[in-house]
Formats: structure tokens, C-alpha cells, sequence
RNA sequence: GGAGAAGUGGCCGAGUGGUCGAAGGCGCUCCCCUGCUAAGGGAGUAUACGUUAAUAGCGUAUCGAGGGUUCGAAUCCCUCCUUCUCCGCCA
């Protein structure tokens, strides 16, 4: 969230570049809001002053040897005043305070300077293309070429368990799993991340920090358990998380912490809009691998940067054409201030397809989280920042080589890079 | 799941109803001393909110979380969470 500070200090600059991630901040009823606020403190902490005093005085009177009753019987007017008052009044601050959080949870991250102005993708900017799409004459979809090859089942998910569910066997099998291996050996091997393994299932004060709570839970599996426990719908809650209530030192905070997670995603609004019903585009369960970083702050624009391109890396090093697209402020998540989508190119639908957002939050998640270190320079602790990236999304690879490696004869063939990992062979027959 | 023990500041660790935001130690910062190294002396060292020009003062809150008793709670009571030990179960 944003520093209750900052907005009271500069509510019109705060709702003005709001704006342009299409966000209306409601300044009346925020400054309305936090005056009643601030004068409910006020008043509750001058009753809890006076009491204190009073008691005070009591405590002093017994211990140089005056009776109980006789010391609580000379302050009793004061006490007796105020006794009702302090209840009302420190539920009246408490209820204030807690309506400023909630309208503040409500308010997006703003948008960094560079972030184009927009409402929708249509406004997003494409910033870069690497590779060129193979001439394919009447390409097939993953759906076809993956059943085709006896390895992607879709009515059998679907009667194991519903739609927006994948069964995979034998070589596309092995290959899901190849393409998780290569990737976590690239990001730790040559990219410097650290592998975790994190629970895939989290409770509420995560997916706070996070951000995907309050405003976002329709889009989660929730379990029946008490208190709530969710299913991650991504790494990024989890991993983003250890840093929880923690103050690092800067000695283990270095140029920063970094992070490499494979964990399966579970999303509940995957489908409920009607998109992509066709094949494994967009699922309840699918597998991605994760890059998070926290670093101090001001070292978070360069690092998006660089963990982009660690994501642009593997799609490289697979020989997927794709393109770099700069996210405007409305097609964003609430949390970034600064998006890069990498989209794949997927030739049967004719189209660059998302398989990786790179997000710069800024200190807004840090925030919501506590998630700190000491600064070094003033020996405070101060908020870290946070990003993340898809490092990529498993299941959209593994369709982009489908469709971007599909032979005449049925057959797929696979970059090099993967030939370790699939003992040696780097063609799928069917 | 059962039985016990424990959760205090960056860390360790005192504190069972009164002037305790909290002794002491470690760590850290500044100063002094010391011709190296080591050691020594002194001062300071939580966070949030409010007030303020102020990162100065002052006020309020915070001792796992939430309730309760009391004029007053780190301290007493209740519920929950977590950790540790033992037992059960289990990949």
C-alpha cells in the first residue's frame, strides 16, 4: 500500500498520477476520512493520558504507605469522569483508523513515470521483437499437434476432475518436466538466483502482503480449513513472503536477495471469462517458475531490468520468438508500478501470447508486509523493495514449442539446449 | 491427535499487579585513552501514530495475537497461534 504519510502530504499529486493507471482516488472522502481519524486519536489519547496520571498518582500514594482505598478515594473524580468516556472514545479512534487501512489497501501501487498513460492492452507499448517466426503453412494448435503425439488429454482431466485441466503423458510429460529443470539450472546456474522450496499453500497475512487480498479473492481456491488457507496462484506469495516482519542486515541483504521457485499455480478465475477455453492457455493448475528479488531501495528499476532479462534469457535459449511489451498504467496489477510482458509467438493463433510478467513494485508490497532492512546509512530500518517475474510460465512453453516446432509429419522438433534434459533426443514422434 | 514447557527490544536474557518501553549482556554508533595488536573509560542505541519547522521535545500505543479482570497488566484469567520435548500416526 501507499505511505499514509505521502497521500496526506500530496493527495492531489497522489490522485492525479493515480489517474493514469485509471484509478480514481477519492480525495474528499480520503481527507474527511483522516481528519476524523486524526481527531479521534486525539481525543482518545488525551482520556488515556489523564488516566494514566491518575493511576499513577495512586500507585505513588501506596507505596509511600497510604491505604488502597484511601489513595483511588483522592483521584475518584477524575477516574470516575473519564472511565465511560475512554471506552467510546478508543473504539471511535480504532474504527477510524481501521477505515483509512481499508480505503488505503484499496488504492493501487502509482505508476512509475515511464508507464504510458491507458486503459487497456490496446495502450500497451511494444518495445522490442527478438527471433522470427518459421514460415508454418496451416499450423496447427497444441491441442491438435499434443493429441496427435498421444501425450495431451484434456477429456480425461476433465472427467478426473473439470475443466481448465491438463493430463500429460510419456515424452510431453518428460518435457513439462525438462523444461522446469532447465530453466531452475539456468536462473541458479548462470543467473545467480538462490532455489526455494516454499508451501503451496498460504494463509491470509500472505496473500495480503502480496496484495492479492482483500481485493482479489475471488480469484483463489480456498480451502476448508480454519483459520483460511489458500492455494497459491503464484510463487510470488510464498517467496515474496519470507521477507515477512523481517529486518534484514545489510550484510545479508548484499546487493540484494533473489530468488528461484518451480511450484505449481492454482487460479480460480481462470475460466470464468470465457477465454482460451480451447487447450492448456489458461488453467485452474499450472506450473511456472518464479523469479522474486528484494533489494534496497532505489536499486529496483535497474533490477527490473535485469530480472527481464533473465526471463528473456530462456526464451532465448529456446529459440521462441517473442516481444517485449511495456504495460500501461491500466492494464497493470494493482501492486506494480512497472510491468514488462513478455509475449511468446504462437503461430496457430497467429499471435504474441503472455508467458512472463516482470513487475517492479516498488516499496508498496514491502509496505503491507514489513518486509525491511537496516539502512546502513542512518542504521534504520527501512521498507526493501520487491519484484518479481515469470521466469517463465511452464505450461505456455511448452505449448510455444508445440506449436513454433510442429513438422509436416507430425513430429516436433525441440531447440538443443533442451537435448540434456530429454536424454539426448530433441524430436517428439507421435 | 494426546501430555508437558515456552514465546520480552537487532540478538541473548531479567522482570508475577504500581513511577516498566522494560535491568544486565552482546552487537552497533559517537567520544576519550592507548605510538602496533589487543584491551580500557564515557555517552547513545525499538517501532508506529499524534503534536511540531524538526529525524528536538512532549503525548499515546506496542512485551506472540485477540478478549477479560483492575484505578492501573509484560506480570492475573480465557481463547487462539507458534516453537520445543515426550507419546500416537504417517510419506
Amino acid at each position: 500500500m501507499l505511505d499514509l504519510k505521502q497521500v496526506r502530504q500530496d493527495t492531489q499529486d497522489i490522485a492525479r498520477r493515480l489517474a493514469r493507471r485509471g484509478f480514481s482516488f477519492d480525495v474528499e472522502a480520503f481527507t474527511e476520512l483522516d481528519a476524523a481519524r486524526k481527531a479521534a486519536d486525539v481525543e482518545s489519547q488525551a482520556l488515556l493520558a489523564e488516566r494514566k496520571q491518575a493511576s499513577k498518582k495512586i500507585g505513588e500514594l501506596v507505596q509511600s504507605g497510604v491505604a488502597v482505598d484511601e489513595a483511588k478515594r483522592s483521584v475518584n473524580e477524575t477516574l470516575d469522569k473519564i472511565a465511560s468516556e475512554i471506552d467510546a472514545a478508543t473504539e471511535k479512534a480504532r474504527a477510524a483508523g481501521a477505515a483509512i487501512e481499508a480505503l488505503l489497501l484499496a488504492v493501487p501501487n502509482l505508476p512509475a513515470d515511464d508507464v504510458p498513460e491507458g486503459s487497456d492492452e490496446s495502450d500497451n507499448v511494444e518495445l522490442a521483437r527478438w527471433g522470427s517466426a518459421r514460415e508454418i503453412a496451416n499450423p496447427r494448435d497444441h491441442v491438435d499437434i499434443g493429441e496427435a503425439l498421444g501425450g495431451l488429454d484434456f477429456e480425461m482431466a476433465s472427467k478426473l476432475t473439470g475443466a481448465r485441466f491438463t493430463v500429460m503423458q510419456g515424452g510431453l510429460a518428460r518435457l513439462h518436466r525438462a523444461l522446469i529443470q532447465f530453466m531452475l539450472d539456468m536462473h541458479t546456474n548462470t543467473h545467480g538466483y538462490t532455489e526455494v522450496y516454499v508451501p503451496y499453500i498460504v494463509n491470509g497475512d500472505s496473500l495480503r502482503g502480496t496484495g492479492q487480498l482483500p481485493k482479489f479473492g475471488e480469484d483463489l481456491f480456498k480451502l476448508h480449513h480454519d483459520p483460511d488457507y489458500y492455494l497459491i496462484p503464484t510463487a510470488e506469495v510464498p517467496v515474496t513472503n519470507l521477507a515477512r516482519d523481517r529486518i534484514f542486515e545489510a550484510e545479508e541483504m548484499g546487493e540484494g536477495l533473489h530468488f528461484v521457485a518451480h511450484t505449481p499455480c492454482f487460479r480460480s478465475e481462470a475460466g470464468s471469462h470465457g477465454r482460451d477455453t480451447r487447450g492448456m492457455i489458461r488453467q485452474h493448475q499450472f506450473e511456472k517458475v518464479e523469479l522474486v528479488s528484494l533489494v534496497p531501495p532505489g536499486q529496483s528499476e535497474a533490477r527490473l531490468e535485469l530480472l527481464t532479462s533473465h526471463a528473456e534469457a530462456v526464451l532465448q535459449a529456446l529459440e521462441l520468438p517473442y516481444r517485449k511489451v511495456l504495460l500501461c498504467g491500466g492494464d497493470m496489477g494493482a501492486s506494480a508500478r512497472k510491468t514488462y510482458d513478455l509475449e511468446v509467438w504462437l503461430p496457430a493463433q497467429d499471435t504474441y501470447r503472455e508467458i512472463s510478467s516482470c513487475s517492479d513494485f516498488g516499496d508498496y508490497q514491502a509496505r503491507r508486509m514489513q518486509a525491511r532492512w537496516r539502512d546502513p546509512d542512518t542504521g534504520k530500518p527501512a521498507l526493501l523493495h520487491t519484484l518479481n517475474g515469470s521466469g517463465l510460465a511452464v505450461g505456455r512453453t511448452l505449448v510455444a514449442l508445440l506449436e513454433n516446432g510442429q513438422q509436416a509429419d507430425g513430429s516436433v522438433t525441440l531447440p538443443a539446449a533442451l537435448a540434456p534434459y530429454l536424454g539426448g533426443t530433441v524430436t517428439l514422434e507421435p
